[in-house]
DNA sequence: CGCGTCATTGAATTCAATCAACTGCCGTGG
DNA sequence: CCACGGCAGTTGATTGAATTCAATGACGCG
């Protein structure tokens, strides 16, 4: 009905074609929250994270995002996460009017619904993760679903332990517990703090249970 | 960009032009998880609980539809949840063949769109709720929610404690618990275990925190 | 080398879950 | 009409998981 495979082809994408590469160093902060959407943005290289600054201090994180990702388009005009660079990043940017004036209404179109839809889903998956499962299991989904996005066994942590502690709604030194926990039953092995690989995958779905 | 308004009038809304009204009894299956995902739904009278169940018997809610809302409409073909009466439901159904048969096109795609940003909101709201949050804070902010919807002090609760919990990622008791404990500070008070009334609308929004 | 940041580990505490009993409310049937 | 049973909600006692507080360890960088 609305299409969406086409639009992530490299060729036919417009973000590709009329976007303008930038770069953002580690901690950068990309846009603000409240800050009007003008932008649209697709991932190069680095990892982007949103997140939302609450009253009390608290750091709900909305998602975040990899090569390939397309983000920043928003359901109102204003932007309702924060977004900033985990690590240095390049980042194609276009702006909305460039896109209309490239003809491209359609596209923009499917590019938010895919975008929408995405987050839709995204958010869904994070709140399975979030009601009624233990730390441990958050963890473990939490590691599982890094693997399988990339592939390989072998995955490399975007983000540091407060950034995967707020996602999970726990505290970093439960995850950092969770983590130790997981490595000394031998399911996942991690060579340094940044880098894990997965050891024993069925244990780890079995852990993650999802 | 996308029109929005226009399709919850109920004179232009092809829901409500074309759709058959249905009723269900309090409990009643509306559809199952994985069917396929033909009819789209107004809700007319009643609440109506979307839920999914896992194989260890948790049963993480998706959300509570209201009369007004519209739902049943998936970015999948299929149901990823199921769909019950809380209450002795009326529910307007259309098919899409019967929406596309009638012209609907458009009006199709603005529902689709509609829902899933209806959807989307409701889930990322739902996930500042979960994400480090205390017991109290979640029911406080459950409750502050139906009453801002309502508009009025006293709200009818549509769903028992059970339905609580699930959505709050709490037990039966803790809910129970953290009821009392705010109705004893004078925050709330419940006339029957089904209707609260709003006393302190002030003390309710700090303690929810949101 | 020493400092700062980030991660890990340990001990104590807190909060919510669990287990278990009890209450109130309805509907049914004696 | 009241007794009974069943269900939903409340309350209490205890347990247990995760947080908090505090200290230590590892790493990168000037």
């Amino acid at each position: 009905m609305i299409c969406s495979e086409t639009i992530l082809r490299e060729d036919h994408d417009l973000i590709s074609r009329i976007g303008v590469p930038m770069t953002f160093a580690k901690d950068e902060e990309i846009y603000g929250q409240g800050e009007r959407a003008d932008l649209v943005y697709r991932m190069i290289s680095g990892t982007v994270r949103t997140s939302r600054f609450m009253a009390d201090g608290r750091r709900p994180i909305g998602d975040f995002y990899y090569p390939g990702d397309v983000f920043g388009l928003e359901t109102t005009g204003s932007h309702s996460m924060a977004a900033e660079a985990l690590s240095d990043c390049v980042i194609l940017a276009a702006s909305r009017q460039a896109i209309l004036a490239a003809g491209g209404e359609e596209e923009l179109k499917d590019l938010m619904w895919d975008a929408t839809v995405r987050d839709l889903e995204s958010a869904r998956e994070h709140l399975t993760l979030l009601v009624r499962k233990s730390a441990s299991e958050r963890v473990a989904s939490f590691l599982l679903g890094l693997a399988q996005r990339r592939g390989e066994t072998a995955v490399e942590l975007a983000m540091g332990r407060q950034d995967m502690a707020d996602y999970l709604g726990l505290t970093i030194e439960t995850v950092s517990r969770m983590i130790t926990q997981l490595q000394s039953s031998g399911v996942v092995e991690f060579e340094s703090c940044r880098r894990f690989r997965v050891r024993d995958r069925e244990a780890l779905e079995d852990l993650a249970a999802a």
